[in-house]
DNA sequence: GACATTCGACCGACCGATCGGTAATCTCCG
DNA sequence: CGGAGATTACCGATCGGTCGGTCGAATGTC
């Protein structure tokens, strides 16, 4: 029956999962393509019948990340609304995404970082750097549209953009320190719920308390 | 003269630079002791004399830019003023730092990363967690303070320290990613000024404009 | 139905290079 | 002399990647 074959992985996509949880966890340096193998429960010359070099395999294992944050951003921009409600709602989708995802910020984060002693003209990582500037020029029009609507305040586009990656992404991928400082899983469902509510009141109100009696703009 | 002698860098200082700049770039498994040896200007074996192993190193690398944090931080917080003035110039003291040293941003990032596979029981990673530890709970009381004054809308603490680190560390370690964005180096006077206006723009009025209470704030 | 051919998936063995680290020796200087 | 700093030579292990070849499921052919 075919019900029974659904449990089947590909090898490639058993790969794919291994290799990102090991990229994630330690880097593209910090991996070995003996390890990923062990892990996806194969030889090590088998990875390279599915990807033809290290470096590939991690572009696909990027791309595939990335896909899923510009499908997650297209659905949570795609609904209507008026710019504060796409994006409050786009914010809500993109934590959710990391929190569903454990892997995925720590992978991102440290792609930032490969990306740039590693070449770059794999073809597949040309596409990720198309998907990645699409889903930036997105919520950057997003953000444009709200501060002419007035539904934001007027600031620098880029620089929020920033803002909004650090305070969501690195988040994330803080790991054992992250861990640490909240005395549990980044992941548990009810942190993941009070970061959300504690990002939106940053963006709502910022941390500067304004002498709401009025006391003269704390200057 | 003292004027010829200052050039002179002790074999020691001169390893830990390298380490330093190649450590932030590609990470500590990104990098060979034969590498740093080069940068340096000696043999391999001759690091080995200095740094008993290239864990030890990494952790001497990272335990003196910790350092100047503190001491930047203590000097900051140290001058008088209410919280909000010391709050103002622990920001600017901490993007200064992060300017001034293109490579701690990188480097303090990646270690958050790699300290949760590398070991950690080294007496020097020790005395490096305590000084991140107690760098912290110091802005952890300054915010405390400033809640209880008024000066701050109440958040939490936690939370708003990993925003803080979010909206600083990350920026300044975005690379080629955030180069690509602003067009211009990460740490060009022009564009530092304008992202210290930024992040305080938002931790001062938030993303969000209220048309609740009054309009014309933000024009 | 039976046999031959093709093909994708996979494997163990192996390659040269590089890894972190060690040992013995040399040089310089007080 | 003694000792610190530096070097050359070398170690076993592991790195990314290649090689020749096995296996089984299709496919074609009579």
């Amino acid at each position: 029956m075919r019900a029974a074959a659904i449990i089947e992985i590909g090898s490639r996509d058993k790969i794919l999962d291994a290799a990102e949880d090991l990229f994630a966890r330690r880097g593209f340096t910090g991996i070995g393509m003996r390890e990923v193998a062990d892990t996806a429960g194969l030889g090590k010359s088998s990875l390279f019948h599915h990807f033809k070099s290290k470096a590939e395999l991690y572009a696909a294992v990027v791309g595939r990340i990335l896909d899923l944050f510009d499908r997650r951003t297209t659905a949570a921009l795609a609904a209507g609304g008026d710019p504060l409600a796409r994006f409050d709602r786009w914010i809500d989708a993109l934590m959710d995404t990391f929190a569903q995802h454990p892997t995925s910020a720590r992978l991102l984060l440290r792609s930032l970082f490969e990306d740039d002693e590693l070449a770059g003209t794999s073809e597949e990582e040309q596409r990720a750097d198309q998907t990645l500037q699409r889903l930036f020029s997105r919520v950057a029009n997003l953000l444009r549209e709200g501060m002419q609507t007035g539904a934001f305040r007027v600031a620098n586009i880029p620089h929020m953009l920033q803002s909004l990656v650090g305070l969501t992404v690195y988040h994330f991928a803080s790991g054992e320190f992250g861990e640490e400082m909240f005395g549990q899983s980044l992941f548990a469902p009810a942190l993941v719920r009070k970061r959300k509510e504690e990002v939106k009141a940053l963006l709502h109100h910022g941390l500067i308390a304004h002498g709401s009696a009025r006391r003269g703009d704390n200057k």
